[in-house]
DNA sequence: GTTTTTCGATACGAATGCGTTTCGAAACGC
DNA sequence: GCGTTTCGAAACGCATTCGTATCGAAAAAC
């Protein structure tokens, strides 16, 4: 019989894969996406140099790059700020100096500038960004808007597509232009505000988010 | 004295540059850099092709493809809306519908990708950039929303650059994450509405902004 | 120990692009 | 016509990168 384990694992009998080498390859990756801009600047000599590893390492895992890079900016997890504080201000506040913070970091922020200007060269790869990371987040800020509406706190007939793009748009060019220097709870409090202004009930519901002058 | 004009524009002697080539070569340029995405893709060679001119010729007039990228974008005259329409709202609306088609526009897209990701890489080009086409429409936004606070129909304690950033920021956002098929006038009308009825006084000075149902 | 597989390193051929050079033809002033 | 300069085309040396192949060493199962 010589211990056939056929019906077990079928582990391939050999040297293992090394996973710290993986997790190398994958944080090479990330750190390199983030380093450059475009896709077509990323080499794959580069992420070996980077990551410690011989070419042959990389190429046994993934067949050529972007099955490499699909890996990798999968596995950068969401980490959705999503909390479920008091009052949908608070929950604004929130995300929005999140997203800054992304904004601001050079891997995350890649992630974007990939899912906006690579679609028709990567599908692929756009597709599975947007699958993990966008639609979670878009799904939460929409969840939020119709908490808002549904509780009184925003007006009902805002346009939710709009003040998304608001919300997100405001953040991610506020930082891009006035540099990242300055990211905080308190410039997120003013973007918040400001957006709330304009989709709170026209009454005072909100009359703290716009404070009056005394 | 063998005619030496030594004051004058002192030509060159010789067959002189042709200005439809130089022409073709800036043509080709800003066609790649909208058909690619990052300045690394953009190939002198493949300029020359699209001109139909030999490299010598490109070489000859600048020495380096950062010069040539420095000219290319600068001829990219900047044809700023900045109507001095009836109301501010008015000059908001057509500014935010040409923005909203030019982020439509594959090269003038690349303009603002270039801007926001390769100011490491690439110093001059960034500064050229900011100062022929950026500065400009900023400058002219900025001015319309003092002179709506000035005239009463932005409420006066507004922050301007917030305000800025979400007119573009909403604008590009929503173009890029809802796809650009449906750019019009009314799209640009519910932004600077929405944003409009959050910036205007808390009085109802511009009731005409936020239709009311009825 | 033997076998099998992976390891990192290195070299390879093919392709691409840079910036330069050379070439014959063409366009200008004289 | 003559000298000068530019023209488009082609080739050059050099560098980079791809994806593959080869190498001796190391790590597992047997």
């Amino acid at each position: 019989m010589t211990t056939t384990d056929e019906t077990q694992t079928a582990r391939p009998a050999g040297r293992p894969r090394s996973a710290r080498a993986e997790k190398a390859i994958i944080d090479a990756t990330l750190d390199l996406i983030g380093e450059s801009s475009g896709l077509g600047e990323l080499s794959i000599e580069a992420i070996a140099a980077r990551a410690g590893v011989g070419k042959t390492t990389i190429y046994r895992r993934w067949s050529n790059k972007e099955d490499l890079l699909v890996d990798a900016l999968a596995t950068l997890k969401s980490p959705l700020p999503s909390l479920r504080g008091g009052s949908v201000r608070e929950d604004l506040v929130a995300y929005v100096e999140v997203f800054q913070r992304d904004a601001c970091d050079a891997s995350k922020r890649c992630v974007m500038n990939i899912a906006m200007n690579e679609a028709e060269r990567h599908p692929r790869l756009v597709e599975r960004i947007r699958q993990v990371t966008i639609e979670p987040r878009r799904a939460a800020i929409a969840a939020l808007l119709r908490r808002g509406m549904a509780t009184g706190e925003l007006r009902a007939d805002i346009d939710p597509l709009i003040a998304m793009a608001t919300l997100i748009g405001t953040a991610m060019w506020y930082v891009r232009s006035e540099g990242a220097a300055e990211v905080s709870r308190e410039l997120a409090e003013r973007v918040v505000d400001q957006l709330l202004a304009g989709i709170a009930p026209a009454g005072a519901v909100n009359a703290g988010a716009v404070k009056p002058e005394r």
